[in-house]
DNA sequence: CTGAAAGCGCTTACAG
DNA sequence: CTGAAAGCGCTTACAG
């Protein structure tokens, strides 16, 4: 038998109002608040959320949704806003979209059904574009994927900026035939497509580019098909870490060396990068930054709903290592 | 403003019970069911979670509470259970204890508040000894530790063994003193350990251990300090993906080449362990069984509430790569 | 098949 | 400070 409010309240012999109000820290005698406190103990009472936020008004309940939890971006990620929401008395749901528009929009709608006080997301480009903040009843923060200009609320990198440092410190390596593969569902892989090029272009540099589902078997095809063709780069950048992982199982899996027949780079400085063969160069992400502030932009936009949508751009930091340094002299 | 069902009912002319029946797939007749879908069309209605699951008493929501979303082992483990549970048409509230008792009894009791209608759990040693079933008002499954015996439902794989197969491996390939560092906290590490010296006893083989806090910092620093002293091993077993994380980064810290200075091999085969230097030897664990079994476990426990406690044992495979081969003969 | 009414377990004006 | 009462938005016997 599950103990209720009553119950509480009639071993302490107060009123259920008085038992809420000692619970909520509302105005109660210390005598009351200590035999509430007593009485709560001895029955080992826990108040019914569901009960608490139907009433009250207030779900206390923040959305996360992202395209996959395994993507260590999204991991450490989710991590920084549970540990934001959970000091905040308030709790997560997360959802798993596989960049699927579909699963977006049924997730958007259990957003509401939960009355979720705010979402934290990352949409693909299709939905980002459709989404409209004024039809939904919470505020949104997009993250990692920033969506039309001046829309929304959003928290990402100079992601044109951080592929436009890869491209120069390749070529400042000696590389000359530079080839990109990028995810071809967020906006994100888009903008790093965009500094990728540019850099190129103003160092007249070749730059080729191919763009796949932003998973790791998708990236390894691609790069196996790359690397066995005429055409083959001597430097291969992947948009994001999970795209990093299929260049880099391509490459062990043609027998390739890094960074003798290939240089890489790419983005997302996860713990094993540093592991792989002479170290990955990688653009580190302030992923526990953009989760923080993710959080702290929905409180903000919370108190203050008229706001002007903001972006808040935070920067990566390239962190170089083996597999970009100039080709080893044969010894 | 928000929908309500009073609104739905009045714009489709029936009552909200009417309205409640259409969304439950109750008994409605065919005209009022087209009317009322309509209805639901033009005004969004979106039903409040809270009030049905106030109402219907059934939350619909399964607890996941695990030390941390970021080993990799939990993360493909969250997925699986909310792949599972979003096709059940439930929802998951994740929690994260970083290893510490205080916050795992923290989130027991968010857990009944949240009136969940059953809990996934990866405990502490120092909780799954104190955990009482009966005193929760929500069936538990336990995964990746057992607890005591026969108090609780619970999936695992076969431990003892698994690590009997590591020392096998390495014992076949000629090593002859295999360091092993454990976990702390958990009763996987305990009996992995087990099967660690059982196995080296058999073999009349020199099996040292030394017990870290079951994070990558911990099992760095600790392997850091075995390989500079004296009793350096030939071998290095770590009992999870992260202590095995830290192992490697203390191998390539000091210099040192797998497995011709030091062999190595660990458990869970995150996708990185492949890429690792000659790639590294490792127990897979079944994780997606592991995940789906605890929720049908889960479902069937409340169908039988009085079933004996059940243990599913799953099985391990080793994944044997370069770390752990013979030494190579110097060419 | 359908509707009116009760009630899930809380919180919160309201009155004292 | 305290209690009685209303009500959050649904679902579900109950009666027809």
């Amino acid at each position: 038998m599950v103990i209720g409010i009553k119950d509480v309240a009639r071993r302490a012999g107060v009123s259920p109002a008085t038992v809420s109000r000692v619970l909520g820290n509302g105005p109660v005698s210390a005598e009351l608040r200590d035999r509430v406190e007593a009485a709560v103990r001895a029955t080992g009472y826990r108040p019914n959320l569901s009960a608490r936020r139907l009433r009250s008004q207030h779900s206390r309940t923040i959305g996360l949704v992202v395209s996959d939890i395994r993507n260590p971006f999204f991991t450490a990620l989710s991590r920084a806003v549970e540990d934001a929401a959970y000091q905040a008395d308030m709790r997560v749901v997360l959802c798993n979209t596989d960049e699927n528009p579909e699963r977006e929009a049924l997730y958007l709608r259990l957003m509401q059904e939960e009355r979720i006080t705010g979402l934290i997301f990352a949409p693909t480009r299709a939905t980002a574009e459709r989404l409209d903040r004024t039809v939904l009843d919470f505020p949104v923060v997009l993250v990692d994927r920033a969506g039309p200009p001046g829309r929304h609320d959003c928290v990402v990198i100079d992601n044109h900026l951080a592929a436009a440092e890869i491209i120069d410190h390749l070529a400042t390596r000696g590389h000359r035939r530079i080839g990109g593969i990028f995810g071809n569902t967020s906006s994100t892989a888009i903008e790093r497509h965009d500094g990728f090029r540019t850099a190129a272009q103003r160092r007249g540099i070749e730059a080729d580019v191919r763009f796949v589902a932003p998973n790791a078997e998708a990236a390894e095809a691609e790069a196996a098909r790359w690397l066995r063709g005429p055409d083959r780069p001597d430097a291969l950048v992947g948009s994001n870490g999970l795209v990093l992982l299929g260049i880099v199982k391509a490459i062990r899996a043609a027998g390739l060396a890094m960074p003798d027949d290939v240089a890489v780079a790419g983005f997302d400085n996860e713990t094993w990068t540093e592991l792989v063969g002479p170290g990955l160069t990688v653009v580190e992400q302030p992923v526990l930054d953009i989760g923080r502030t993710a959080m702290m932009m929905l409180f903000e936009r919370l108190q203050v709903p008229d706001l002007q949508p903001r972006k808040v751009v935070l920067t990566g930091r390239l962190v170089v290592r083996g597999s970009s340094e100039a080709r080893r002299t044969a010894g």
